[in-house]
RNA sequence: GCGGGAGUCGCCCAGCCUGGUCAAAGGCGUAGGGCUUAGGACCCUAUCUCUUAGGAGUUCGUGGGUUCAAAUCCCACCUCCCGCACCA
């Protein structure tokens, strides 16, 4: 059969709409709150966007099945400036995202026309987004949609923003970006040519020199060779800038002119001065030494300040400079007598670690490449292994590592350094062509995640939350650890401006952490029955904090009394978040965000519940990507595919955690898989049961324990588990349960394999919600398989005796069949005989109850056995113990314990009835079953003494 | 560098937390058989090595260790992937 996947999916979609199954108010039932982060839109969304969707839906739609009244919302994030960046290039008719607009992500002409203005891009992929959502059965109610740019949401997010500067969570301060000096913005990846990010090194200090009445800056990495210091090096042909910088006159290049005046400074040139007037001349170190400065062709005025410090004891380039500077120089000049001053001692390196290294490459003059090689091996080396020496002063026995840092301190405290922000990655060009800086922004709004006390909060919040997988607990308390102070505001983009600071925008990672709440109250905005004007301060603190009262809400809300109160009693019924879904790209940021955000403005019973984090998805191994081009569009492949077959390859493609693999065979395989189920469906008709038989009360047995399992999986939403079972486990019971009945030639079986089957749709329908709609109707149900009960595990319709005897069964087949593969014999008669020895089955029966702890060393066994007056026969039977020890040891803790509780079975009576029947269609001969002790036994091996409890003897002819 | 994660039988991927149920699930591939006019799909069987009695041997990145027992716990090493921020 081929299932027209579209036509089966509209048909049940129509449905679930038709009866608002997904729209979900406050009732009396319990209740979950599943949320998944909301998307951006500013592209369509693929097969990877669907796999956190996915899986928050089979978890919602999971929930509701076990008897829970779910929400399940959905938000369209506008806030941000990736569709400013993309108006302006299609403005500008880039024909880079134009081709893409319309080669990958099929956007029709006239809608392409409109995106010059950014939110028509949003609002274009907003639609795109949504209908895909739809069309992927995702169980949302959507009367509770908003985007972050409507009134409503941004009075939320005032009052947001507000209630944490007034808890004292929000700092100023001072921050560098990479900027644009032409267009006057900041800068990120989506600004830039080839889509770099502007990288900020923040570790790049500058340190100030006397040099009379004027300053020299000299930028560094490595504040603490300043005690190293043997000279400086500055270029003659350079003309430098007279410059004052804060009341102090530096002399720089030109060059670093223009940088600095991107920084928080006053900064106005007086006069120039040349390289060359400077050169032979002394500047004055912070500790009062003379500093010779001399002359270098090598010194770039377009890094840094223009001005170089030598410290050619550890810094390779500087030495091999000094080494060819002084070959220039006569005999006499006093510069030969300039030494490299060791102030690092590392273990495996002389008094001179630079020349070391130098040698170790050889290196010979300045001009080699190998330079820059040295520099870095031995910077790290230096920094781990490295220690201050007594030139240090104060610092002396201090590692490098942490030495620095003091270092750095006592310099700033002292006002000789100064930070220096540069561009990693320079030159970075802006979209527009000009080249980036780095600005230092004044007045920067910042989140203080740095707090040890809200950290506090935010760890005792983990401690309580449920997070799956478990093991990347450990990532967010990692994360905690090393967060600080975040800027919360941002000068451009979409959002919501800053309540005290018009000229700032709430920054989009910090007006998305708490919106979960306003999901319980946006249907009312939605439907009309408030209005944004009315969403007042005292409202949402009266609302959502239970704070103020309900008095005051109504006065400054204008709203009746009745309806705050009910919108109030929406938000504590439907609060807190049960269970939070992302990417685990989202931990370091958003996931960490939301939890921090939620402890510093909610009381603890409204913290959330549960992070669920999932890994992304590959395509055919490789990363997704728009410059691969293999993107898949969500909507295409649900139109080519079927959504619920997309939807379970995306499940079952790896576990939760792990990347996934996605590709199109997998794909094929469930579609077919999902037939076949289907016909199956279709052909079983519910029915009296009659008498059970062995294998019924096997199957039936197995059936639960794969439910009781298959609950368990999805309840810690290890799905790929999940569906795996329902799908493929499955099958292997039934296949043999078919074996069985096929063998035995029964046909009165269909009202069984239809109570089976249903419990294995009902459990699949929230993975394939659409076919499993078709399955559960073909089945006979009149009613919506998403609207019935997850099927209950219980204890008694669990039959331990049948399942240890259909063990039983299939393992003396495994047996038989093992024999003849190894003995490539033609069976002509095969003959079993069962243990009946008394003292056999005693010992047996003990050691199970020794061994069902997880004991089997056998001299402890031994001699449990023959303290037990039964059992003491054992000394006897070594041999017997070790082979049961040995028998018992393969065997799952499970069936032990099963074995132990049954009463023991007639194993002779069972194999009699039952394996005939299956024997003769395995092997095409009867099969003859004696017990040990019979009279008329037909042994003429003298095989029956070999014969265990649960395995028999086996005789082939 | 800091932090997180991974290395499993041709490939993909489970198992590791809670050691024995592990020669190690499942899928793909491959081989043989069935079905079919043929192909596809589907079904069955096999797929580390050896083995004429249900058995044995050697395997889970490398090297050690703990233990009666290690893919699983501990230590060291090697290799690879991801994140490091104002960006959604």
């Amino acid at each position: 059969m081929t299932i027209n996947w579209n036509e089966i999916e509209t048909r049940w979609r129509g449905k679930w709409q038709e009866n608002k199954d997904f729209e979900t108010n406050p009732n009396d039932k319990p209740k979950k709150f599943i949320t998944v982060a909301y998307p951006y839109p500013n592209s369509p969304q693929h097969i990877g966007h669907g796999r956190t969707y996915t899986l928050a839906d089979v978890h919602a739609r999971f929930y509701r099945m076990k008897g829970y009244n779910v929400l399940f919302p959905m938000g369209f994030h506008y806030t941000g400036t990736p569709v400013l960046g993309m108006a302006r290039r299609i403005k500008a008719g880039e024909k880079e995202i134009l081709d893409g607009l319309r080669n990958i992500y099929h956007v029709p002409e006239d809608a392409i026309k409109t995106f010059v203005e950014p939110i028509k891009i949003a609002d274009y992929f907003h639609e795109e987004i949504k209908s895909g959502m739809i069309e992927m059965g995702y169980s949302i109610d959507w009367r509770r949609e908003f985007t972050t740019i409507v009134p409503g949401y941004q009075k939320f997010i005032e009052w947001q923003i507000t209630t944490l500067k007034e808890k004292g969570r929000i700092i100023q301060g001072s921050h560098p970006v990479g900027w644009c000096p032409v267009d006057q913005n900041p800068v990120s990846q989506h600004d830039t040519m080839g889509d770099v990010e502007p990288k900020i090194d923040d570790k790049n200090f500058l340190i100030k020199f006397k040099f009379g009445e004027f300053v020299f800056p000299i930028t560094t990495l490595r504040p603490e060779t300043i005690f190293g210091i043997t000279n400086l090096w500055v270029n003659p042909k350079t003309v430098y800038k007279k410059v004052s910088v804060d009341g102090e006159t530096w002399i720089v290049s030109a060059e670093c002119v223009k940088k600095i005046s991107f920084f928080e400074k006053k900064v106005s040139e007086i006069g120039e001065i040349t390289g060359s007037e400077i050169i032979g001349k002394n500047a004055t170190n912070q500790d009062g030494r003379d500093i010779p400065i001399l002359p270098a062709d090598f010194v770039e005025p377009s890094m840094g300040t223009g001005l170089v410090m030598s410290v050619p004891a550890h810094a390779p380039k500087d030495y091999q400079a000094l080494v060819d500077f002084k070959k220039d120089q006569p005999q006499s000049s006093e510069y030969q007598l300039i030494k490299p001053i060791s102030i690092i001692s590392t273990e495996g390196y002389s008094e001179i670690p630079a020349k070391d290294i130098i040698e170790k490459m050889g290196i010979s003059d300045q001009s080699d490449d190998k330079l820059e090689e040295a520099t870095k091996e031995l910077y790290l080396k230096e920094f781990t292994d490295g220690k201050l020496n007594d030139r240090c002063g104060q610092f002396d026995g201090e590692k490098v590592q942490f030495g620095r840092d003091k270092i750095r301190v006592w310099l700033q405290e002292n006002g000789n350094l100064e930070k220096f922000p540069v561009l990693e990655n320079a030159p970075v060009k802006c979209r527009c062509g000009a080249e980036c800086v780095v600005k230092v922004l004044n007045n920067q709004w910042f989140l203080n995640y740095g707090d040890e006390e809200w950290k506090g909060l935010a760890r005792n919040c983990l401690d309580e939350m449920n997070i799956l997988p478990n093991n990347i607990e450990t990532e967010f308390i990692e994360v905690i650890d090393w967060l600080h102070e975040r800027a919360c505001a941002r000068q451009q983009g979409l959002g919501t401006k800053l309540p005290w600071d018009k000229d700032w925008i709430v920054e989009s990672l910090s007006d998305s952490v708490i919106y979960m709440a306003y999901y319980t109250l946006s249907r009312f905005v939605n439907d009309g029955t408030v209005s944004p004007e009315n969403l007042t301060k005292e409202f949402f603190d009266y609302v959502l904090l239970d704070k103020g009262d309900v008095g005051l809400a109504a006065s400054t809300s204008k709203l009746s009394e009745d309806i705050i109160n009910t919108m109030k009693k929406e938000f504590t019924y439907f609060y807190p978040v049960d269970s939070r879904h992302s990417g685990r790209d989202l931990v370091q940021n958003h996931l960490s965000f939301f939890v921090l955000n939620h402890v510093a403005i909610f009381e603890k019973k409204l913290w959330p519940q549960e992070i669920v984090v999932n890994g992304s998805v590959m395509m055919d191994g490789a990363k997704m990507s728009k410059s691969m081009g293999n993107i898949i569009p969500l909507r295409a492949a649900i139109k080519d595919h079927g959504a619920d077959p997309i939807r379970l390859a995306i499940i079952s493609s790896a576990e939760l955690l792990q990347d996934a693999d996605f590709n199109m065979e997998s794909v094929s395989g469930i579609q077919s898989k999902l037939e076949s189920l289907l016909e199956e469906c279709s052909r079983l008709k519910s029915g009296e049961i009659g008498e059970l038989q062995a294998e019924d009360r096997w199957i039936l047995s197995k059936t639960q324990s794969k439910v009781a399992e298959i609950t368990e999986a999805v309840e810690k939403m290890r799905l790929r588990e999940a569906l795996h079972d329902i799908l493929f486990t499955f099958e292997t019971d039934l296949s043999w349960y078919q074996k069985r009945i096929q063998a035995k030639g029964r046909d009165d079986v269909s009202g069984i394999l239809h109570q089976i089957n249903s419990a294995r749709v009902a459990m699949l329908s929230p993975f394939a919600p659409h076919v499993s709609e078709e399955m559960w109707s073909n089945l006979g149900n009149s009613d919506m398989v998403s609207k019935s009960a997850w099927p209950e595990y219980s204890a008694d319709k669990v039959d331990a005796a049948s399942i240890q005897s259909e063990e039983l069964l299939k393992s003396t087949i495994d047996d038989i069949a093992n024999i003849l593969k190894v003995t490539k014999i033609e069976p002509k008669k095969i003959v079993i005989y069962v243990n009946s020895d008394e003292t056999k089955s005693k010992i047996y029966r003990k050691m199970l109850s020794i061994m069902v702890g997880g004991q089997n060393n056998m001299g402890v066994v031994m001699k449990e056995l023959i303290a037990d007056p039964d059992t003491t026969d054992a000394k006897k039977m070594p041999d017997y113990v070790q082979k049961v020890i040995k028998d018992l040891h393969s065997e799952s803790e499970n069936i032990k314990k099963m074995k132990l509780e049954a009463e023991s079975f007639d194993e002779k009576e069972f194999l009699k009835s039952e394996l005939n029947s299956i024997g003769k269609k395995e092997f095409g001969v009867d099969i003859e079953v004696y017990s040990e002790s019979d009279d008329n036994i037909y042994d003429p091996k003298g095989k029956a003494r070999h014969a265990r409890p649960f395995k028999p003897a086996i005789l082939i002819e």
